[in-house]
Formats: structure tokens, C-alpha cells, sequence
RNA sequence: GUCCCUAUCGUCUAGAGGCCUAGGACAUCGCCCUUUCACGGCGGUAACCGGGGUUCGAAUCCCCGUGGGGACGCCA
């Protein structure tokens, strides 16, 4: 059975690169008809919030990423990496080491100005025949696991095929701290060890920390995992991803108005391909899904690759999902939408227009306030020979039958007679009833509209119409 | 600095030695559709990082450079 697992750290929101690399994670496990396991990493205790824990769960909620066992939370755990630890010590594969931080970073700075790999030097490492210093009073020790000073460890990763690292190149890591909470490197390897996890799936960040758990499994005698490292997500400039390249938070594009099938759609694409598919489902995705196929480089992120998956989402999204999305938008920009069409009925009109939610919100505003147009566009493009035209219209837009078909041929027919062209009867009507030039086609808004709010806002408008394009 | 990984259009990718005068998508440019704006349709510009090998043949395999990313914490 495979079992695969995505274990955050809940030190902040989760962010698109980690929710990619728990989508391939859950991904290879439906796949595979394994499960998916969720666990907290927590034992940074200065950072670990609840506040990002919940941020972290709400995100994999809204992109609709499942786990079947979990969350797990390794500071409940802790009793067992103290064992774990301590068989360790009995075996003479972990030792205690005394040296400060002071020490520490004493010991690395000189390292670095030789032009070394800082690295610890095993100054409390027990050796045969090696004298040992005297333990300093009052130091709480850490635990730091006896490192296989030669040899190497070469594992199949998944994605990225054969990797090999010397044993020369790694130094006795701290297993656990002072205060008996473990490090990241062991409480990950006890954790995927107890869970039973066959494939871990993680960021490519962790490629250099194999290695070391591997040879921590090594040492306990524990089966040792396949990996797969995924690449991580840069920023479009190629920086690493940060605040400064916008949304990076997954619930930022929630609030964005983005689709969570859109966003999971792009985060699968990106580094990953099915020969020419650019739009697919979550079920297509996880019938084609292939780590193997993943890509072995860091990719960017195109923000107007993600818009465009959108747009091709909302476009087919049912109206009253929409309506409901557009909602809290319209609350925000005060836009009273109880007053005036149903805002359901609009969505039809407006969603092939709109790239997020946000924008569909944007342009449902015409429907339940008046704007009047601004002067210097009203000049521009309404010519005042066309107003008697409009006035014309607006005699006949109160007894014409008010259906799609009727206003259109009403609009033709206007044209014809005044021996002017569509177009110049177009805008000027959308800038008088609307405040603007551009909006889905005359005919069905003004069938959205209604009559009586028609026929008030010619009335309404006329006066700052006339006062600005003089009559001739 | 040391180690690990990596490299096809601006971006994401297809490509598993001959199917490649390198395909698709976003972006961009042009045309068409049109009642404005969109949507849509059609078309264009645009890439195998460089150098050596291997091979009858290399975008595909190997080596070296170079560029990019990552790691080197009592963070994860």
C-alpha cells in the first residue's frame, strides 16, 4: 500500500509552492490507490502558530486536497523521538554535545574565511582512544547523531533519477535540542518511519537532507522511503518567491477571485505537462498524473497564464456559483445587488468577460447604480447630430416589446431611418444609460436592465447629456 | 567558498537517437467575426546555453565550461 504524506510547518500561510508539492504528493497517492497523510510539523515552537496552522488547512480545504489519516502533530509525539534518541546514545550512534551557540558560530565564521564548507568538527564526537573535553557545568547538552564518516548514500529519487553524496561532505547533525524537542531531520525520519510512509514527496529544498536521514535510518535499521523531490516555484523575475512578487498565499487568490480548479489546473501544468493538455480536471489529472514526468528545474510562476485558466473556468461556471462567489465582492465595493436584477441572471452576460471574480463584480456594477459619463468621453463620441436619434429611441424604447429580438430590430431600424451606422447609435446609448462605452450587447442588457429602470436613467442622464453636447 | 541539482520560444511545456525544415499553451503582433468591450476563429514573430566527444545520424547519450536554483542552523 503507498502511503505519502505532506507535513507543513505552520510558520505562516500556505504558499503556492508548498501546495504544489502537496497536490503531487496527494496526487501520486490517488493515483497509486494509496493514502495521503497530513502532519503538522510543529516543533518550532518560536514560529508555530495556530493562527497559520488553520490558514494552512483552510488552504488545502479550499483547493479540495483530502487526506485520509491526520492531521498528526509531532509535539504530541514527542515521548517516542526521546526513545528513539536515547537507543541511539545506548548504541553509540548519538552522543551528547556541550558546545554553545557562541562556539558554534565561532567555529563555522573561521571555517568560512578558510573558504571551508562550515560544517561541526566533532569536538564532542567519541572516537576510540580520542580524549574527550571535561562537560562544561550547567549546559543542558543537544544530541547530535555519529554522522558515517566515510562511504556514501546514493538514493533513486523519483523525479530527478540517481543522486550521490559523499559521507565527508555531512557532520554529526543535531537529532535533539536541549530542551528535548527533536530537530527537523529526525522528527521527520521517526515520523515517516512510524506512519509507514512508502513515497515522500517533498520540496526539492530537502534534496541535501536525504542523505542524512537516510543514513538516521540506516542506524535505526528502519526501511528507507523512495523520495521524490519536486522543484520549487520562483517568482517571474526568477527570484525566489516572496511577498515581493504579489499573492504567493493560496488564500490570497481565493480572495483574488480566482477558481481553486484554476489554480490547481496551473500548479499541475507548471512543471508538469501531459503532452499538449493545458486545461484538465482534477480526475483527468490524477489519471495522467506520472512523477516521473515532473520536471527536474525550478519553473516560474506566470501570473497571466494562471488569469487566462481562470477566465477559461469562470467562463463555464454554473451562474449561481458565480453569483454567490461575486457576492461578497459587490459587499465590499457597496454595491446593493437586492435592488435590481437577479444577480444570477447577469452572470451569462458578464462571465466571458472577466478574468477573476473580482472583475466579474466589477462589471455587474452598471446594472445596480447609474454613472453618469464622463464629460470629455461624452464629447468625444457623441456627435450632436445624434441626439434626436437618441431621443427618438427613448420615445420608442417605452411602447417597443421588451425582448431580445424586438430591441434589436428597434436598434436596426433607427439606424436605417436616420441613415446613421449601428455604431454611433451604440455608444452614446451605453454612455447615457450606463456611464460607459463598453458592455455585453445593447439588446440583452437592456433586457437585464428592464424598462422602467431604462427609461429613468434616459431621463435621469438627459439633462447633463444635453448640457455638455450642445444641440445644434 | 564547498557540495547537490538543473538547462527547448519572453514564460510553462511536448520531445525516451532518425517521425523535428522542433509541436502546443500563455503573452505579443496582424487579420476575421462584430452594435462597443470581450469571447471566438485564422495567421505571424519567437527556442534546442557554449564547446568537445559517442554514432551512419543527437534537442535527445557522455564529458567540460557557462548560466540558474538549492543546501551548508539547537528553522523546517
Amino acid at each position: 500500500m503507498i502511503r505519502t504524506r505532506f507535513a507543513p510547518s505552520p510558520t505562516g500561510y500556505l504558499h503556492i509552492g508548498g501546495a504544489r508539492t502537496a497536490l503531487f504528493s496527494w496526487a501520486y497517492a490517488r493515483k497509486n490507490g494509496g493514502r495521503f497523510i497530513l502532519r503538522i510539523e510543529d516543533t518550532d515552537q518560536e514560529r508555530s502558530t495556530q493562527a497559520s496552522e488553520q490558514a494552512i488547512l483552510d488552504g488545502l480545504s479550499w483547493l479540495g486536497i483530502d487526506w485520509d489519516e491526520g492531521p498528526f502533530y509531532q509535539m504530541q509525539r514527542l515521548e517516542r523521538y526521546r526513545q528513539v534518541a536515547q537507543q541511539l546514545i545506548d548504541k553509540g550512534q548519538a552522543y551528547f554535545c556541550y558546545a554553545s551557540k557562541e562556539e558554534l558560530d565561532a567555529m563555522r565564521e573561521a571555517q568560512k574565511a578558510r573558504g571551508e564548507k562550515p560544517r561541526y568538527d566533532g569536538r564532542w564526537r567519541p572516537e576510540e582512544g580520542k580524549p574527550l573535553p571535561e562537560p562544561p557545568a550547567g549546559v543542558t547538552p543537544v544530541i547530535r547523531f555519529k554522522t558515517p564518516t566515510e562511504g556514501e548514500i546514493t538514493f533513486h529519487d523519483l523525479i530527478k533519477g540517481p543522486i550521490t553524496v559523499a559521507n565527508s561532505e555531512l557532520d554529526d547533525l543535531v537529532i535533539m535540542r536541549g530542551d528535548g524537542i527533536p530537530t527537523y531531520n529526525f522528527g521527520v525520519v521517526i515520523d515517516d518511519w512510524d506512519m509507514g510512509i512508502t513515497h515522500v514527496i517533498r520540496g526539492d529544498d530537502h534534496v541535501n537532507n536525504t542523505p542524512r536521514q537516510i543514513n538516521i535510518l540506516h542506524a535505526l535499521g528502519a526501511p528507507v522511503p523512495v523520495y521524490g523531490h519536486v522543484p520549487m516555484i520562483l517568482g517571474h523575475d526568477g527570484e525566489r518567491l516572496s511577498k515581493r512578487h504579489g499573492a504567493v498565499s493560496v488564500l490570497q487568490y481565493q480572495e483574488d477571485g480566482y477558481l481553486p480548479e484554476a489554480l490547481l489546473n496551473y500548479l499541475a501544468r507548471l512543471g508538469w505537462g501531459h503532452g499538449d493538455a493545458e486545461k484538465f480536471s482534477m480526475d483527468e489529472f490524477v489519471d495522467w498524473f506520472d512523477v516521473t514526468g515532473v520536471s527536474h528545474s525550478a519553473a516560474r510562476f506566470n501570473q497571466e497564464k494562471l488569469a487566462w485558466l481562470n477566465q477559461q473556468y469562470i467562463k463555464e461556471a454554473d451562474d449561481d456559483r458565480l453569483a454567490e462567489l461575486a457576492r461578497p465582492f459587490l459587499q465590499e465595493q457597496g454595491i446593493d445587488a437586492t435592488q435590481g436584477p437577479a444577480l444570477a441572471s447577469l452572470m451569462g452576460l458578464l462571465k466571458e468577460r472577466a478574468a477573476t471574480i473580482e472583475e466579474l463584480a466589477d462589471a455587474v456594477h452598471i446594472f445596480y447604480r447609474h454613472a453618469l459619463p464622463a464629460a470629455d468621453e461624452l464629447q468625444a463620441r457623441l456627435e450632436p447630430a445624434v441626439l434626436p436619434v437618441l431621443e427618438k429611441l427613448h420615445a420608442d424604447l417605452a411602447g417597443v416589446a421588451w425582448e431580445g429580438a424586438a430591441l434589436s430590430q428597434l436598434f436596426k431600424d433607427t439606424a436605417k431611418a436616420f441613415g446613421i451606422k449601428m455604431g454611433q447609435i451604440g455608444i452614446p446609448l451605453r454612455l447615457v444609460l450606463f456611464g460607459t462605452a463598453h458592455t455585453p450587447s445593447l439588446d440583452a442588457t437592456l433586457l437585464a436592465l428592464g424598462r422602467a429602470e431604462t427609461l429613468r436613467r434616459f431621463t435621469a442622464a438627459w439633462p447633463h447629456v444635453i448640457a455638455i453636447v450642445k444641440p445644434i
